[in-house]
DNA sequence: TATTTATATCAAATAAAATGTTAATTTGCT
DNA sequence: AGCAAATTAACATTTTATTTGATATAAATA
């Protein structure tokens, strides 16, 4: 399978790490930089803009503090792909005909679309945008929409709605990613990403959590969870074997996709 | 603005008014019939499957019954847009800048999308996936979907968790169409839809009721409300005018669009 | 006002989706 | 089982939609 990414989100992407080195980037840089025309600069600069990315002044650019976390959607969404799917990939197995799953707003648990007809028919519930408009193309899954405001910086949904929707249920299964890992806790940036997801760790008699190998990499502000309060870790083959060694010394129990 | 409805869609509607017709019809009829390859139909009729349109057997296909009630997404949604379309900018009037609005699945109200930019910034509240999907990306608008189940059927989510949902909130207006009138009632077919048209009313402070003239001619099961009821009704200046003499005579409130 | 930056418009290029042909597979029947 | 019809799969072709850049227009700044 190809990479699917369209250009132009390609090079929103690297507007993005662009962004991430200076503080404030001529916008003709930029299409220099990309070698594209100014207009077409512009277009992706209102894209990105609307998604709460970056602010714009005459004549040049910055990104928003948030994304310096690098928890934006756009950030996230076209790096490690194939890990991600790897990851994914693995995860399915924990899943079987008839359950009821939940699955969170992060890019690495949407890759799982692409193998749950494997295991339908399934309940899927979730916060996230793309995994619904995805799943609801996809006949023998039910599915159930977490509703709440809409972020467009994560493309899902969240707040108090959101959690009370969550905890209206009950799963067998939830699958879910990080923003990243230090030690053998995760942490993610935005205290509503955090309720939604510990939210869906109550509700769920299995949870399993997808770590690719680019989560040990930052920092983040609010505590999520420990690892070992996951039945299931599934981290990416590419990650750094010291890190992993370093988790195996901490008595983390793991599994590698 | 030209229709921006694809071939496709508009002979999955064909093929359901032909279905609607008799009962069970050959498939290589239905391709003489819109003069288009066998695969094509084949391909046509496994979506409408997918919707829950309609039931296939070896070589013929037969519409469902809830499709007979002009229900289903695929009947409804490609018809009298114009009038739709009419309604939906008289409606907007009724909104101003600041406004929390509440938005039903119908494909009235969806129109209206096309002129919420003018009364913006508003927060709107929809449980119909086309809605959401479409106002997500419209900077001005604060969006808040309302979960529940999905019904492929009606591209939205209802249930239990789709009322509650709702009464969380109390909205400035209330935009909604209806299945059908019959005198100064208002009906729907399905019980899930009355209940989410019912719970949206109870928590806006202003309902208004918009009604193509498609509306007069159908009957459906379950009452949701007299047209007293609402504070603005909305009736399109197609509708025959025998209906709206009636209705005056009745002591109906509305307005032409 | 002069100059730069931003947006609008439209034509060309590119990408995506729909369609039809042919081949392979499945189904229902005897 | 074996046959015929129906369905699906695979792929080439066409059609449609989206993206892009050139140019024109408008808005902002100094």
């Amino acid at each position: 399978m190809p990479n699917r990414v369209s250009k132009s989100e390609q090079r929103k992407t690297k507007i993005l790490h662009i962004l991430l080195q200076g503080h404030l980037i001529p916008i003709k840089d930029l299409a220099a930089e990309l070698d594209v025309s100014l207009m077409t600069i512009h277009r992706d600069l209102s894209d990105l803009e609307n998604n709460g990315a970056i602010s714009r002044v005459r004549g040049a650019v910055s990104a928003e503090k948030s994304v310096l976390f690098e928890s934006s959607y756009y950030y996230r969404s076209h790096k490690h792909i194939d890990e991600k799917r790897r990851l994914a990939k693995a995860a399915i197995k924990y899943i079987s005909p008839g359950n009821a799953i939940v699955w969170d707003d992060s890019t690495t648990a949407f890759q799982a679309v692409e193998y749950i007809e494997e295991v339908a028919p399934v309940t899927v519930m979730s916060n996230g945008l793309d995994v619904i408009n995805r799943l609801v193309e996809t006949p023998e899954v039910d599915v159930i929409a977490l509703g709440g405001s809409y972020h467009r910086g994560f493309k899902g949904f969240f707040g108090l709605q959101c959690e009370e929707a969550i905890r209206r249920h009950h799963v067998d299964v939830a699958l879910m990613s990080t923003t990243t890992v230090d030690g053998t806790t995760i942490y993610t940036q935005e205290e509503q990403v955090l309720r939604v997801k510990r939210a869906m760790m109550e509700i769920a008699q299995k949870t399993i959590l997808l770590i690719d190998s680019s989560k040990f990499k930052f920092s983040a502000l609010n505590r999520v969870a420990d690892l070992s309060e996951f039945d299931h870790v599934l981290i990416s083959a590419d990650t750094d074997p010291e890190t992993l060694q370093d988790l195996r010394t901490k008595g983390v129990h793991f599994e590698i996709a």
